[in-house]
DNA sequence: TTGACAGATGACTGATGGGTCAGTAAAATG
DNA sequence: CATTTTACTGACCCATCAGTCATCTGTCAA
């Protein structure tokens, strides 16, 4: 068996992969979660139904490479993020501003990952590594701001819950945020009101 | 056709929907929104798969009414108390207590109606009637606030999609609500975030 | 040129689940 | 009690879909 040849069948198969990869986002954004049928995916791929499993074992195993793909360097970014000694203030505003850009940069997907339960336990049930760990970095900072003493004191996961709600409330109505000032305000409004409120006055 | 008859037919119906109504929360519990099939709702309340369909047209009619019949109480006690004429917090705060009450004594259709986003999809957009008019009504109590002067200026849309979605953050950690006390710890949580934030001390 | 094999194909299978309807039982009617 | 009307039943129908497999095809080594 000859090098050349296995390197070339390799890139074939990581072609395949991609290709099946823009495929199912293309049939998710169209159709969504429910809609998304191996069928469909195939012919929007332009391959035979059967072909799908010589790449992919199962759907769930699709769409789980859907989700490793898209979010896995938002992981990356936000556990980089994490880790670095800053301020919580400083972190988690860039954490909303990664998140905002990320989510601008794959609108279709997030559509589906961040909005529509039914994909996001899906898959989250199989493979709980990188969303949780994100939601676990998230509590990290919450408790680092608690330590600073720049937080109110509270737990921290139930901190980390409500700013995902904020910012879910938020993207549910689907704002402009393909140019960076739209991503600010979208920023300036989800921050400001988790800092300090909606209150103009203090009690 | 005595009238006593139509009566008591009428009154019979009144039952069956009641009973089959029990059966698919029964059912919607234990199984999920996917998991809720016309049959296991017959099995559970004991009749034939058919005679769901005398009483309900559909399943989505009998999805719609399962939600009128949770949600139209809540619906028309919100509405109520947007209508009253007094400070908007204060509003917000009973509006937030009446929620987390009929979410304590009805966890199970919450754990659907508010967290499954397929159910709750598959709902609103046939029957907007009730859950929209509540987001605008909350609106309404934002906008009112503004005009005190007491809430920052926004977009009082925004600033009801940031307080469901701090809610539903929390809420779907599925805290204890059973006691009074402990809702008032998840009410002082979630609406002392909205009004002031998590950050100490003024910057 | 040919044999062999990896890769592609799409008709097929089996399971699921919403909705129907011919047949049956029960109740109302006269 | 006979007849008609109404309610109930569950076997059946049909559409949908994930996943399979016998068959075909293009490529490459000998």
């Amino acid at each position: 068996m000859p090098k050349l040849t296995a390197i070339r069948k390799q890139a074939l198969e990581g072609m395949m992969k991609e290709a099946i990869f823009e495929a199912t986002v293309a049939v998710l954004a169209e159709h969504g979660v429910g809609g998304m049928t191996m069928d469909r995916v195939a012919a929007t791929a332009g391959v035979a139904k059967g072909s799908l499993y010589r790449y992919f074992r199962s759907k769930r195993e699709l769409l789980e490479f859907v989700h490793e793909k898209v979010l896995d360097p938002l992981a990356r970014n936000l556990e980089a993020l994490v880790a670095a000694s800053r301020p919580a203030v400083e972190k988690l505003a860039d954490h909303l501003r990664v998140v905002l850009e990320h989510v601008a940069q794959n609108v279709q997907v997030h559509k589906l990952l961040f909005q529509d339960d039914a994909a996001y336990r899906l898959i989250r049930s199989s493979d709980r590594r990188s969303l949780e760990r994100a939601a676990q970095g998230l509590a990290e900072i919450f408790r680092q701001g608690m330590d600073e003493g720049i937080f109110r004191s509270g737990n921290p996961n139930q901190f980390a819950s409500m700013y995902l709600g904020l910012c879910r409330g938020i993207l549910e109505g689907q704002p402009e945020l393909a140019r960076p000032e739209q991503r600010e305000e979208v920023h300036h409004l989800i921050l400001g009101t988790l800092l300090h409120g909606i209150v103009t006055e203090q009690v």
